[in-house]
DNA sequence: CGGCATCCTCTGGGATACTG
DNA sequence: CAGTATCCCAGAGGATGCCG
């Protein structure tokens, strides 16, 4: 998947509201947010904005390169704010749009499930195999 | 991403409960249902059992391989159950466990938040860039 | 500090064709 | 019908190193 880029802007109103059409456009963004790191991203955010450091040490493991790819693609979905504050050690705020703000329930409803839920994945997982 | 195979078995109880912690066992549950086309596929059984063929026409796009493979993630980690009919046209249905509907609650809603927001998006899209 | 740049690997995913 | 088999590509993601 993930053509991010390149979105179709012509939306033929019939498609409009189902996520099963191929030519969706809203099956973009799902696939935006819809990834391991795009969630827990944001709810990194959840509490107000952060710098990227910060961000890089609440999703321990993540590398920058991908840290910084996941921003900025929550950025260019209109999910995320980048403010940089040109002080000199260079400061730079990451924080949720409205909308970004909106994609936080589902999204810790999921973060949730799958708490909730791995071990008896595991369990599967362990007999299964 | 994506070492499905090979998680850990050994759970820390430490690392329980916490989605940021590296190496905690729930991310790659949340990395199995947070993809598009897991969240689609799950969602297409919501309704009950279905085959192959249908769920292939209901995910539009999608190619039988990556249908197989999605549907045998999910079957792995227990979301999914695969029913063998030997009859003789080759009759195979998936269907939900329980803990597959469990997570269905927080897909839905996060395929609900991408149809209505994807405007939005692709609004922030064309300006953007 | 917050990044790009580079290199490299791995797999998700598309297309197409073939089989039990 | 429900896959498997191939081929192939783009992108995710890790590791490092450099820079304003």
């Amino acid at each position: 998947m993930a053509i991010h880029e390149d979105v179709p802007l012509t939306v033929s109103p019939k498609t409009r509201g189902d996520v099963y059409s191929a030519d969706c456009p809203c099956r973009n963004l799902l696939d935006v947010v819809a990834n391991k790191w795009a969630a827990l991203a944001i709810g990194a955010l959840a509490d107000g904005p952060a710098r990227f450091g910060e961000l890089q040490r609440r999703l321990e493991g993540i590398s920058p390169k991908v840290l910084t790819a996941t921003l900025r693609r929550l950025e260019t979905y209109g999910l995320v704010d980048r403010t940089v504050l040109p002080e000199v050690p260079l400061h730079v705020e990451y924080e949720l749009t409205d909308v970004g703000h909106s994609a936080l329930g589902p999204i810790v409803a999921l973060r949730q499930w799958a708490d909730s839920n791995y071990a008896h994945a595991v369990a599967v997982l362990s007999q299964g195999k």
